[in-house]
RNA sequence: CGGGGCGUAGCUUAGCUUGGUAGAGCGCCUGGUUUGGGACCAGGAGGUCGGAGGUUCAAAUCCUCUCGCCCCGACCA
Protein backbone atom coordinates (compact mmCIF):
# COMPACT_ATOMS: atom_id res chain seq x y z
CA UNK A 1 0.00 0.00 0.00
CA UNK A 2 1.43 3.37 -1.28
CA UNK A 3 1.71 5.90 1.93
CA UNK A 4 0.43 9.38 0.76
CA UNK A 5 2.63 11.79 0.23
CA UNK A 6 3.02 13.64 3.40
CA UNK A 7 3.27 10.51 5.80
CA UNK A 8 6.65 9.35 4.12
CA UNK A 9 9.68 9.98 6.25
CA UNK A 10 13.13 9.54 4.94
CA UNK A 11 14.22 6.97 7.21
CA UNK A 12 12.67 3.51 7.98
CA UNK A 13 11.52 2.57 9.99
CA UNK A 14 10.80 5.15 12.12
CA UNK A 15 11.98 6.03 16.09
CA UNK A 16 8.49 4.13 17.48
CA UNK A 17 8.77 1.61 15.07
CA UNK A 18 12.25 0.29 15.85
CA UNK A 19 14.60 2.57 17.44
CA UNK A 20 17.92 0.72 17.20
CA UNK A 21 17.12 0.38 13.96
CA UNK A 22 16.42 3.74 12.97
CA UNK A 23 19.73 4.87 14.58
CA UNK A 24 21.31 2.64 12.23
CA UNK A 25 19.53 3.84 9.32
CA UNK A 26 20.21 7.68 10.63
CA UNK A 27 23.81 7.06 10.51
CA UNK A 28 23.95 5.50 7.23
CA UNK A 29 21.73 8.34 5.57
CA UNK A 30 23.49 11.31 7.11
CA UNK A 31 26.80 9.55 5.76
CA UNK A 32 28.38 9.58 9.76
CA UNK A 33 30.35 6.60 9.44
CA UNK A 34 29.88 2.67 7.94
CA UNK A 35 31.02 -0.85 9.08
CA UNK A 36 34.63 -1.58 8.25
CA UNK A 37 35.85 -5.12 7.27
CA UNK A 38 37.17 -5.24 10.68
CA UNK A 39 35.13 -6.44 13.13
CA UNK A 40 33.13 -3.59 15.61
CA UNK A 41 35.95 -0.88 13.73
CA UNK A 42 34.00 1.82 11.91
CA UNK A 43 35.04 4.38 9.41
CA UNK A 44 33.63 7.15 10.50
CA UNK A 45 33.21 9.60 6.78
CA UNK A 46 33.91 12.79 6.25
CA UNK A 47 30.71 14.74 7.70
CA UNK A 48 30.70 12.58 10.80
CA UNK A 49 34.59 13.16 11.00
CA UNK A 50 33.86 16.85 10.78
CA UNK A 51 31.11 16.62 14.06
CA UNK A 52 33.82 15.28 16.08
CA UNK A 53 36.30 17.92 14.87
CA UNK A 54 34.11 20.64 16.31
CA UNK A 55 33.90 18.72 19.73
CA UNK A 56 37.65 18.28 19.83
CA UNK A 57 38.18 22.01 19.01
CA UNK A 58 36.05 23.42 21.74
CA UNK A 59 36.86 21.27 24.12
CA UNK A 60 40.12 21.47 23.64
CA UNK A 61 39.77 25.25 24.12
CA UNK A 62 38.03 24.90 27.30
CA UNK A 63 40.66 22.51 28.45
CA UNK A 64 43.77 25.07 27.24
CA UNK A 65 41.61 27.46 29.18
CA UNK A 66 41.71 26.01 32.50
CA UNK A 67 45.29 25.41 32.35
CA UNK A 68 45.81 21.76 30.73
CA UNK A 69 48.13 21.29 27.92
CA UNK A 70 48.41 18.28 25.25
CA UNK A 71 50.70 15.43 25.01
CA UNK A 72 50.81 12.02 23.82
CA UNK A 73 51.76 8.80 25.08
CA UNK A 74 52.35 5.44 23.36
CA UNK A 75 49.23 3.10 21.96
CA UNK A 76 50.82 0.55 23.03
CA UNK A 77 51.34 -1.01 27.23
CA UNK A 78 53.42 -3.87 28.45
CA UNK A 79 51.34 -6.41 29.97
CA UNK A 80 52.92 -6.08 33.35
CA UNK A 81 52.33 -2.35 33.88
CA UNK A 82 48.17 -2.83 33.49
CA UNK A 83 48.90 -5.62 36.32
CA UNK A 84 50.07 -2.88 38.50
CA UNK A 85 46.34 -1.32 39.96
CA UNK A 86 44.56 -5.06 41.28
CA UNK A 87 40.53 -3.18 40.66
CA UNK A 88 42.11 -1.39 36.76
CA UNK A 89 43.11 -5.77 36.08
CA UNK A 90 39.64 -6.05 36.77
CA UNK A 91 37.77 -4.02 34.54
CA UNK A 92 40.07 -3.79 31.15
CA UNK A 93 42.16 -7.72 31.73
CA UNK A 94 39.14 -9.08 29.54
CA UNK A 95 38.71 -6.84 26.46
CA UNK A 96 42.33 -6.42 25.85
CA UNK A 97 43.89 -6.63 22.25
CA UNK A 98 47.44 -8.42 22.84
CA UNK A 99 50.39 -8.11 20.42
CA UNK A 100 52.71 -11.03 20.83
CA UNK A 101 55.04 -10.99 17.75
CA UNK A 102 56.99 -8.32 15.42
CA UNK A 103 57.46 -10.46 12.79
CA UNK A 104 55.66 -11.90 9.81
CA UNK A 105 56.30 -14.44 7.60
CA UNK A 106 55.43 -17.09 5.17
CA UNK A 107 53.19 -20.16 6.33
CA UNK A 108 54.45 -21.88 2.94
CA UNK A 109 50.51 -21.52 1.41
CA UNK A 110 50.40 -18.16 0.06
CA UNK A 111 49.38 -16.70 3.31
CA UNK A 112 51.36 -15.25 6.55
CA UNK A 113 51.90 -16.04 10.07
CA UNK A 114 53.37 -14.71 12.99
CA UNK A 115 57.35 -15.74 13.09
CA UNK A 116 57.71 -18.06 15.97
CA UNK A 117 61.17 -16.57 16.45
CA UNK A 118 59.89 -13.00 16.64
CA UNK A 119 57.59 -13.75 19.53
CA UNK A 120 57.79 -10.46 22.22
CA UNK A 121 59.47 -11.13 25.59
CA UNK A 122 56.76 -9.18 26.83
CA UNK A 123 53.31 -8.64 25.73
CA UNK A 124 51.89 -5.29 24.58
CA UNK A 125 48.20 -4.65 25.34
CA UNK A 126 46.74 -2.19 23.13
CA UNK A 127 45.53 0.51 25.30
CA UNK A 128 42.25 0.50 26.41
CA UNK A 129 42.95 3.94 28.80
CA UNK A 130 46.29 5.27 29.64
CA UNK A 131 46.49 5.35 33.72
CA UNK A 132 49.57 2.76 33.74
CA UNK A 133 51.66 4.25 31.09
CA UNK A 134 51.18 7.83 31.62
CA UNK A 135 51.80 6.92 35.51
CA UNK A 136 54.47 5.48 34.49
CA UNK A 137 56.09 9.19 32.74
CA UNK A 138 54.62 10.69 35.64
CA UNK A 139 56.39 8.80 38.13
CA UNK A 140 60.09 10.23 36.07
CA UNK A 141 58.38 13.76 36.34
CA UNK A 142 57.46 13.99 40.23
CA UNK A 143 60.32 14.43 42.27
CA UNK A 144 58.92 17.79 44.48
CA UNK A 145 55.90 19.70 45.52
CA UNK A 146 57.19 21.98 43.12
CA UNK A 147 56.55 19.59 40.41
CA UNK A 148 52.89 19.40 40.56
CA UNK A 149 50.33 19.73 39.56
CA UNK A 150 50.52 17.79 36.09
CA UNK A 151 47.67 18.95 34.06
CA UNK A 152 47.65 17.18 30.41
CA UNK A 153 45.10 15.94 28.11
CA UNK A 154 45.89 13.44 25.21
CA UNK A 155 43.56 12.98 22.35
CA UNK A 156 43.87 9.62 21.31
CA UNK A 157 42.11 6.13 19.70
CA UNK A 158 41.68 3.27 22.34
CA UNK A 159 40.36 -0.32 21.99
CA UNK A 160 38.43 -1.94 23.61
CA UNK A 161 37.44 -5.77 23.04
CA UNK A 162 34.21 -5.42 23.62
CA UNK A 163 31.58 -8.03 23.33
CA UNK A 164 28.27 -6.65 21.27
CA UNK A 165 29.73 -3.44 19.20
CA UNK A 166 27.24 -0.37 17.97
CA UNK A 167 28.40 2.06 15.45
CA UNK A 168 29.74 5.14 17.70
CA UNK A 169 27.75 4.10 21.18
CA UNK A 170 30.33 1.18 22.11
CA UNK A 171 32.70 0.20 18.73
CA UNK A 172 36.41 -1.53 19.33
CA UNK A 173 38.22 0.93 18.72
CA UNK A 174 37.52 4.65 19.56
CA UNK A 175 38.55 7.77 19.29
CA UNK A 176 38.53 10.20 22.57
CA UNK A 177 40.29 12.62 24.70
CA UNK A 178 41.83 11.32 28.09
CA UNK A 179 42.89 13.93 30.90
CA UNK A 180 45.00 12.55 33.33
CA UNK A 181 46.41 14.88 36.21
CA UNK A 182 48.29 14.44 39.21
CA UNK A 183 48.11 16.90 42.33
CA UNK A 184 49.74 17.21 45.82
CA UNK A 185 46.61 17.25 47.97
CA UNK A 186 43.24 15.29 48.05
CA UNK A 187 41.57 18.36 47.90
CA UNK A 188 42.84 19.71 44.74
CA UNK A 189 42.69 17.01 43.05
CA UNK A 190 38.88 15.88 43.93
CA UNK A 191 38.73 20.02 42.59
CA UNK A 192 39.98 19.15 39.24
CA UNK A 193 37.47 16.28 39.28
CA UNK A 194 34.31 18.70 39.56
CA UNK A 195 36.12 21.24 37.19
CA UNK A 196 36.22 18.95 34.28
CA UNK A 197 32.72 17.77 35.46
CA UNK A 198 31.77 21.45 34.91
CA UNK A 199 33.00 21.66 31.77
CA UNK A 200 31.64 18.40 30.26
CA UNK A 201 27.94 19.95 31.62
CA UNK A 202 28.58 23.26 29.85
CA UNK A 203 29.88 21.16 26.58
CA UNK A 204 26.53 19.01 26.28
CA UNK A 205 24.18 21.66 27.23
CA UNK A 206 25.38 24.85 25.16
CA UNK A 207 27.19 23.17 21.97
CA UNK A 208 25.42 19.67 21.97
CA UNK A 209 22.21 21.26 23.00
CA UNK A 210 21.98 18.38 25.60
CA UNK A 211 20.80 18.90 29.17
CA UNK A 212 22.36 16.04 31.86
CA UNK A 213 22.31 15.39 35.11
CA UNK A 214 25.63 15.36 37.19
CA UNK A 215 26.70 13.41 39.79
CA UNK A 216 28.61 10.27 41.13
CA UNK A 217 28.68 6.98 40.03
CA UNK A 218 27.51 4.38 42.86
CA UNK A 219 30.31 2.09 43.29
CA UNK A 220 28.89 -1.14 41.28
CA UNK A 221 29.08 1.73 38.42
CA UNK A 222 32.75 2.93 39.60
CA UNK A 223 35.71 3.34 37.06
CA UNK A 224 38.28 -0.05 37.89
CA UNK A 225 40.60 1.60 40.03
CA UNK A 226 39.12 4.78 40.92
CA UNK A 227 37.83 6.18 44.81
CA UNK A 228 35.02 8.36 43.46
CA UNK A 229 33.26 8.51 39.55
CA UNK A 230 31.69 11.51 38.70
CA UNK A 231 29.50 11.64 35.19
CA UNK A 232 26.95 13.70 32.90
CA UNK A 233 24.22 11.67 31.85
CA UNK A 234 21.98 12.18 28.94
CA UNK A 235 18.54 10.91 27.93
CA UNK A 236 18.08 10.02 24.63
CA UNK A 237 14.62 9.88 22.50
CA UNK A 238 13.87 5.91 23.88
CA UNK A 239 14.27 7.25 27.39
CA UNK A 240 17.35 5.36 28.15
CA UNK A 241 20.20 7.01 29.51
CA UNK A 242 23.56 7.13 28.04
CA UNK A 243 26.70 8.12 30.18
CA UNK A 244 28.46 11.08 27.70
CA UNK A 245 31.18 11.81 29.84
CA UNK A 246 33.34 10.56 32.92
CA UNK A 247 35.38 12.55 35.37
CA UNK A 248 37.38 10.14 38.17
CA UNK A 249 38.83 11.27 41.15
CA UNK A 250 41.60 8.18 42.15
CA UNK A 251 42.78 8.70 44.90
CA UNK A 252 46.26 7.58 45.36
CA UNK A 253 45.48 4.09 43.51
CA UNK A 254 46.97 4.84 40.47
CA UNK A 255 50.24 6.76 42.36
CA UNK A 256 50.75 3.60 44.42
CA UNK A 257 50.59 1.41 41.14
CA UNK A 258 53.19 3.53 39.19
CA UNK A 259 55.41 5.12 41.87
CA UNK A 260 54.24 8.80 41.92
CA UNK A 261 55.40 9.98 44.57
CA UNK A 262 57.11 13.52 45.76
CA UNK A 263 58.79 15.24 48.38
CA UNK A 264 56.44 17.51 50.36
CA UNK A 265 56.69 20.86 51.81
CA UNK A 266 57.13 19.38 55.04
CA UNK A 267 59.93 17.22 53.73
CA UNK A 268 57.85 13.85 54.10
CA UNK A 269 57.53 11.41 50.80
CA UNK A 270 54.15 11.37 49.64
CA UNK A 271 52.08 10.47 46.66
CA UNK A 272 50.31 12.34 44.66
CA UNK A 273 46.61 12.30 44.22
CA UNK A 274 45.44 11.47 40.38
CA UNK A 275 42.54 11.95 38.27
CA UNK A 276 41.31 11.30 34.77
CA UNK A 277 39.01 11.76 32.46
CA UNK A 278 37.00 12.08 29.24
CA UNK A 279 34.79 11.63 26.56
CA UNK A 280 34.42 9.88 23.30
CA UNK A 281 33.34 9.87 19.97
CA UNK A 282 30.67 7.95 22.00
CA UNK A 283 28.87 11.59 21.95
CA UNK A 284 28.10 11.74 18.53
CA UNK A 285 25.75 8.36 19.23
CA UNK A 286 24.20 10.65 21.47
CA UNK A 287 23.64 13.47 19.39
CA UNK A 288 22.30 11.35 17.06
CA UNK A 289 19.86 9.65 19.50
CA UNK A 290 18.77 12.70 21.29
CA UNK A 291 18.12 15.14 18.48
CA UNK A 292 17.73 13.22 14.95
CA UNK A 293 13.65 12.95 13.57
CA UNK A 294 12.34 10.48 11.10
CA UNK A 295 13.58 12.36 8.37
CA UNK A 296 17.49 11.71 9.11
CA UNK A 297 19.82 14.33 11.75
CA UNK A 298 18.64 17.36 13.13
CA UNK A 299 22.36 19.11 14.24
CA UNK A 300 22.70 21.75 16.67
CA UNK A 301 24.13 24.29 14.67
CA UNK A 302 27.26 24.62 16.94
CA UNK A 303 28.45 21.73 16.42
CA UNK A 304 27.38 21.26 12.79
CA UNK A 305 30.28 20.54 10.13
CA UNK A 306 28.45 22.69 7.86
CA UNK A 307 25.80 25.50 9.08
CA UNK A 308 24.41 26.32 5.90
CA UNK A 309 24.55 25.36 2.38
CA UNK A 310 23.51 27.20 -0.37
CA UNK A 311 22.09 24.83 -2.85
CA UNK A 312 22.13 26.63 -6.11
CA UNK A 313 19.09 25.37 -8.88
CA UNK A 314 20.61 25.96 -12.27
CA UNK A 315 17.35 25.17 -14.48
CA UNK A 316 18.45 26.56 -17.29
CA UNK A 317 22.10 26.05 -18.94
CA UNK A 318 22.07 29.76 -19.48
CA UNK A 319 21.45 31.08 -16.15
CA UNK A 320 23.72 28.83 -14.79
CA UNK A 321 26.87 30.87 -14.15
CA UNK A 322 24.96 33.87 -13.09
CA UNK A 323 23.16 31.61 -10.06
CA UNK A 324 26.29 30.04 -9.16
CA UNK A 325 28.20 33.33 -9.21
CA UNK A 326 25.14 34.50 -7.08
CA UNK A 327 25.68 31.61 -4.35
CA UNK A 328 29.65 32.57 -4.16
CA UNK A 329 28.97 35.96 -3.34
CA UNK A 330 26.50 34.99 -0.71
CA UNK A 331 28.45 32.62 0.28
CA UNK A 332 31.19 34.99 1.20
CA UNK A 333 28.70 37.42 2.88
CA UNK A 334 27.35 34.83 5.25
CA UNK A 335 30.78 33.80 5.97
CA UNK A 336 31.68 37.38 7.17
CA UNK A 337 28.82 36.86 9.83
CA UNK A 338 29.68 35.94 13.35
CA UNK A 339 27.40 33.49 14.96
CA UNK A 340 28.24 31.72 18.74
CA UNK A 341 31.26 34.09 19.00
CA UNK A 342 32.82 32.52 15.32
CA UNK A 343 32.49 32.89 11.72
CA UNK A 344 29.55 30.87 10.62
CA UNK A 345 30.44 28.01 8.75
CA UNK A 346 28.52 27.47 4.92
CA UNK A 347 28.98 25.16 1.92
CA UNK A 348 27.65 25.42 -1.78
CA UNK A 349 26.80 22.03 -3.05
CA UNK A 350 27.39 22.73 -6.37
CA UNK A 351 26.92 18.76 -7.35
CA UNK A 352 25.56 17.85 -10.71
CA UNK A 353 22.20 15.80 -9.13
CA UNK A 354 18.53 16.35 -9.07
CA UNK A 355 17.75 19.10 -6.89
CA UNK A 356 15.08 17.09 -5.05
CA UNK A 357 17.76 13.99 -4.34
CA UNK A 358 19.93 17.04 -2.98
CA UNK A 359 17.75 18.73 -0.66
CA UNK A 360 16.67 15.44 0.76
CA UNK A 361 20.43 14.21 1.24
CA UNK A 362 21.23 17.76 3.21
CA UNK A 363 17.99 17.15 5.39
CA UNK A 364 19.58 13.53 5.99
CA UNK A 365 22.74 15.01 6.97
CA UNK A 366 21.29 17.40 9.25
CA UNK A 367 22.38 20.73 7.99
CA UNK A 368 21.10 23.63 10.25
CA UNK A 369 19.75 25.75 7.38
CA UNK A 370 19.83 24.94 3.30
CA UNK A 371 19.44 28.10 1.45
CA UNK A 372 18.17 27.54 -2.47
CA UNK A 373 19.15 30.30 -4.93
CA UNK A 374 17.62 30.35 -8.38
CA UNK A 375 17.27 32.16 -11.48
CA UNK A 376 13.92 33.67 -10.13
CA UNK A 377 15.79 34.45 -6.87
CA UNK A 378 18.38 36.05 -8.42
CA UNK A 379 15.63 38.92 -10.64
CA UNK A 380 13.75 39.45 -6.97
CA UNK A 381 17.19 39.30 -4.53
CA UNK A 382 15.84 37.21 -2.55
CA UNK A 383 16.80 33.42 -1.21
CA UNK A 384 14.41 30.40 0.03
CA UNK A 385 15.57 29.97 3.42
CA UNK A 386 14.47 26.03 4.74
CA UNK A 387 15.13 25.02 8.53
CA UNK A 388 15.85 21.91 9.82
CA UNK A 389 13.67 22.70 12.82
CA UNK A 390 10.75 23.26 10.64
CA UNK A 391 9.25 20.79 8.04
CA UNK A 392 10.97 19.36 4.85
CA UNK A 393 8.44 21.23 2.22
CA UNK A 394 8.41 24.50 4.58
CA UNK A 395 10.21 27.38 3.20
CA UNK A 396 10.87 31.37 3.23
CA UNK A 397 11.31 33.50 0.74
CA UNK A 398 13.60 36.60 2.31
CA UNK A 399 15.28 39.16 0.66
CA UNK A 400 19.10 38.58 0.49
CA UNK A 401 20.46 40.97 2.44
CA UNK A 402 17.95 40.42 5.40
CA UNK A 403 18.43 36.64 5.25
CA UNK A 404 22.67 37.57 5.65
CA UNK A 405 22.11 40.05 8.51
CA UNK A 406 19.61 37.08 10.32
CA UNK A 407 21.32 34.14 9.87
CA UNK A 408 23.15 34.05 12.65
CA UNK A 409 20.25 34.71 15.07
CA UNK A 410 18.65 31.94 13.50
CA UNK A 411 21.32 29.67 13.84
CA UNK A 412 21.71 31.05 17.37
CA UNK A 413 17.48 30.40 18.15
CA UNK A 414 18.19 26.92 16.85
CA UNK A 415 20.71 26.12 18.91
CA UNK A 416 18.34 27.32 21.51
CA UNK A 417 15.14 25.19 19.94
CA UNK A 418 17.12 22.41 20.61
CA UNK A 419 18.08 22.71 24.26
CA UNK A 420 14.39 23.75 24.69
CA UNK A 421 13.02 21.05 23.07
CA UNK A 422 15.50 17.99 24.57
CA UNK A 423 14.95 19.48 28.03
CA UNK A 424 11.20 19.24 28.17
CA UNK A 425 11.25 15.92 26.59
CA UNK A 426 13.59 14.32 29.35
CA UNK A 427 11.78 16.65 32.30
CA UNK A 428 8.23 15.16 30.70
CA UNK A 429 9.98 11.41 31.65
CA UNK A 430 11.83 12.41 34.42
CA UNK A 431 9.31 11.38 37.77
CA UNK A 432 9.79 10.86 41.07
CA UNK A 433 8.69 7.41 42.26
CA UNK A 434 8.16 6.33 45.43
CA UNK A 435 6.62 2.76 45.54
CA UNK A 436 8.11 -0.73 44.96
CA UNK A 437 5.34 -1.16 42.43
CA UNK A 438 5.41 2.25 40.39
CA UNK A 439 9.06 1.42 39.83
CA UNK A 440 8.23 -1.63 38.46
CA UNK A 441 5.33 -1.04 36.57
CA UNK A 442 7.21 2.52 34.92
CA UNK A 443 10.09 0.08 33.98
CA UNK A 444 7.78 -2.72 32.05
CA UNK A 445 6.88 -2.35 28.63
CA UNK A 446 3.75 -3.41 27.67
CA UNK A 447 4.63 -5.65 24.82
CA UNK A 448 7.38 -7.89 26.02
CA UNK A 449 8.03 -9.64 22.96
CA UNK A 450 8.93 -6.31 21.16
CA UNK A 451 9.10 -3.66 23.79
CA UNK A 452 8.13 -0.21 22.89
CA UNK A 453 9.48 3.18 23.91
CA UNK A 454 8.82 3.15 27.91
CA UNK A 455 10.29 4.38 30.92
CA UNK A 456 12.62 6.82 31.32
CA UNK A 457 14.51 8.14 34.51
CA UNK A 458 12.69 7.58 37.92
CA UNK A 459 13.99 9.49 40.34
CA UNK A 460 13.45 7.08 43.77
CA UNK A 461 15.05 6.55 47.40
CA UNK A 462 17.88 4.19 47.69
CA UNK A 463 19.20 2.49 50.98
CA UNK A 464 22.65 2.51 49.59
CA UNK A 465 23.41 -0.69 49.25
CA UNK A 466 24.95 -3.07 46.12
CA UNK A 467 22.52 -5.88 47.05
CA UNK A 468 19.71 -3.47 45.89
CA UNK A 469 21.55 -2.23 42.84
CA UNK A 470 22.02 -5.96 41.64
CA UNK A 471 18.35 -6.46 42.67
CA UNK A 472 16.81 -4.14 40.32
CA UNK A 473 19.36 -5.11 37.84
CA UNK A 474 18.90 -8.27 37.43
CA UNK A 475 14.79 -7.76 37.25
CA UNK A 476 14.23 -4.90 35.29
CA UNK A 477 18.15 -4.30 33.61
CA UNK A 478 17.62 -0.52 35.37
CA UNK A 479 20.40 0.34 37.35
CA UNK A 480 21.72 3.84 39.06
CA UNK A 481 22.88 6.42 36.77
CA UNK A 482 24.07 8.79 38.91
CA UNK A 483 23.66 10.61 42.54
CA UNK A 484 22.95 13.68 41.70
CA UNK A 485 25.05 16.55 42.50
CA UNK A 486 22.05 18.31 43.07
CA UNK A 487 19.51 17.31 44.28
CA UNK A 488 18.22 18.31 47.93
CA UNK A 489 18.76 16.31 50.94
CA UNK A 490 15.50 14.55 51.86
CA UNK A 491 14.18 12.10 54.01
CA UNK A 492 12.32 9.23 52.32
CA UNK A 493 12.40 5.17 52.16
CA UNK A 494 14.34 3.11 49.79
CA UNK A 495 12.13 1.77 47.11
CA UNK A 496 12.73 -1.89 47.83
CA UNK A 497 13.52 -2.51 51.07
CA UNK A 498 11.54 0.37 52.83
CA UNK A 499 15.17 1.55 54.74
CA UNK A 500 15.25 5.42 55.35
CA UNK A 501 17.27 7.29 52.44
CA UNK A 502 18.51 10.86 52.91
CA UNK A 503 18.30 11.46 48.85
CA UNK A 504 16.89 10.77 45.60
CA UNK A 505 19.36 8.49 42.80
CA UNK A 506 18.79 8.48 39.05
CA UNK A 507 17.67 5.06 37.85
CA UNK A 508 17.41 4.02 34.56
CA UNK A 509 17.90 1.79 31.53
CA UNK A 510 21.35 2.37 29.41
CA UNK A 511 23.05 2.15 26.75
C1' C B 1 31.59 -18.07 25.72
C1' G B 2 26.17 -20.25 25.69
C1' G B 3 21.40 -20.14 22.40
C1' G B 4 19.34 -18.81 17.48
C1' G B 5 20.02 -17.08 12.29
C1' C B 6 22.63 -15.74 7.82
C1' G B 7 26.66 -15.49 4.03
C1' U B 8 24.46 -14.91 -4.08
C1' A B 9 26.63 -7.73 -8.19
C1' G B 10 28.11 -1.50 -4.33
C1' C B 11 23.20 -2.29 -1.23
C1' U B 12 18.56 -5.31 -0.37
C1' U B 13 17.68 -9.92 -1.98
C1' A B 14 15.01 -14.42 -5.44
C1' G B 15 16.62 -19.23 -6.64
C1' C B 16 18.35 -24.13 -2.63
C1' U B 17 13.28 -28.67 -0.13
C1' U B 18 12.57 -31.65 -5.94
C1' G B 19 21.19 -30.72 -8.68
C1' G B 20 21.15 -29.06 -15.25
C1' U B 21 25.83 -24.12 -14.80
C1' A B 22 22.34 -16.88 -12.02
C1' G B 23 17.44 -13.32 -11.88
C1' A B 24 15.15 -8.80 -9.70
C1' G B 25 14.82 -3.94 -7.25
C1' C B 26 17.76 0.09 -5.75
C1' G B 27 22.50 2.30 -6.86
C1' C B 28 26.23 3.18 -10.86
C1' C B 29 27.64 4.62 -16.31
C1' U B 30 25.89 6.57 -21.30
C1' G B 31 22.17 9.00 -24.31
C1' G B 32 17.56 11.42 -24.47
C1' U B 33 13.10 13.87 -22.27
C1' U B 34 12.40 16.72 -18.00
C1' U B 35 13.58 20.44 -14.19
C1' G B 36 12.22 25.23 -7.83
C1' G B 37 12.94 19.38 -7.07
C1' G B 38 13.98 12.73 -3.83
C1' A B 39 11.41 12.56 -12.13
C1' C B 40 10.86 9.49 -16.64
C1' C B 41 12.41 6.50 -21.02
C1' A B 42 16.14 3.65 -23.54
C1' G B 43 20.74 1.27 -23.55
C1' G B 44 24.96 -0.54 -20.61
C1' A B 45 28.81 -2.11 -16.94
C1' G B 46 29.05 -5.25 -12.76
C1' G B 47 28.61 -11.97 -9.79
C1' U B 48 34.76 -17.74 -9.88
C1' C B 49 26.83 -17.69 -5.54
C1' G B 50 32.14 -16.59 1.96
C1' G B 51 36.44 -20.40 1.58
C1' A B 52 38.35 -25.60 1.19
C1' G B 53 37.33 -30.57 0.32
C1' G B 54 33.79 -34.46 -1.14
C1' U B 55 29.47 -36.95 -3.92
C1' U B 56 27.99 -36.50 -9.27
C1' C B 57 28.28 -36.63 -16.30
C1' A B 58 26.74 -31.96 -13.85
C1' A B 59 26.75 -28.26 -7.37
C1' A B 60 24.49 -21.55 -5.49
C1' U B 61 21.48 -26.04 -4.71
C1' C B 62 23.43 -32.40 -1.46
C1' C B 63 27.52 -33.89 2.42
C1' U B 64 31.93 -32.61 5.63
C1' C B 65 35.12 -29.08 7.51
C1' U B 66 36.37 -24.00 7.99
C1' C B 67 36.01 -18.59 8.13
C1' G B 68 33.06 -14.36 8.80
C1' C B 69 28.80 -11.58 10.14
C1' C B 70 23.99 -10.51 12.54
C1' C B 71 20.36 -11.16 16.65
C1' C B 72 19.38 -12.71 22.17
C1' G B 73 22.26 -13.16 27.18
C1' A B 74 26.87 -11.86 30.70
C1' C B 75 30.51 -6.97 29.98
C1' C B 76 31.12 -1.88 28.60
C1' A B 77 33.05 5.27 27.08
Amino acid sequence: MSQPQQDKTAITPTRAQDFPEWYQQVVRAADLAENSDVRGCMVIKPWGYGIWENMQRSLDGMFKATGHKNAYFPLFIPLSYLAKEAQHVEGFAKECAVVTHHRLESDGQGGLRPAPGAQLTEPLIVRPTSETIIGASYAKWVQSWRDLPILINQWANVVRWEMRPRVFLRTTEFLWQEGHTAHETAQEALGETDLILGIYEKFAREWLALPVFTGEKSESERFPGAVKTLCIEAMVQDRKAIQAGTSHFLGQNFAHASGIKFQSREGREEHAWTTSWGVSTRLIGTLIMAHADDDGLVLPPRIAPSQIVIIPVTPKPETRDAVLAAAEQLAVELRAQTAFGEKISVEIDKRDIGGGTKTWEWIKKGVPIRVELGPRDLEKGSVAVARRDRGPKEKAFVPNADFVAKAAAILEEMQAGLLAKATAYRDANTVKIDTKEDFYAFFTAQNSGKPEIHGGFALAHWNGSREVEERIKDDLKVTIRCIPSAAPEEDGKCILTGEPSKRRVVWAKSY
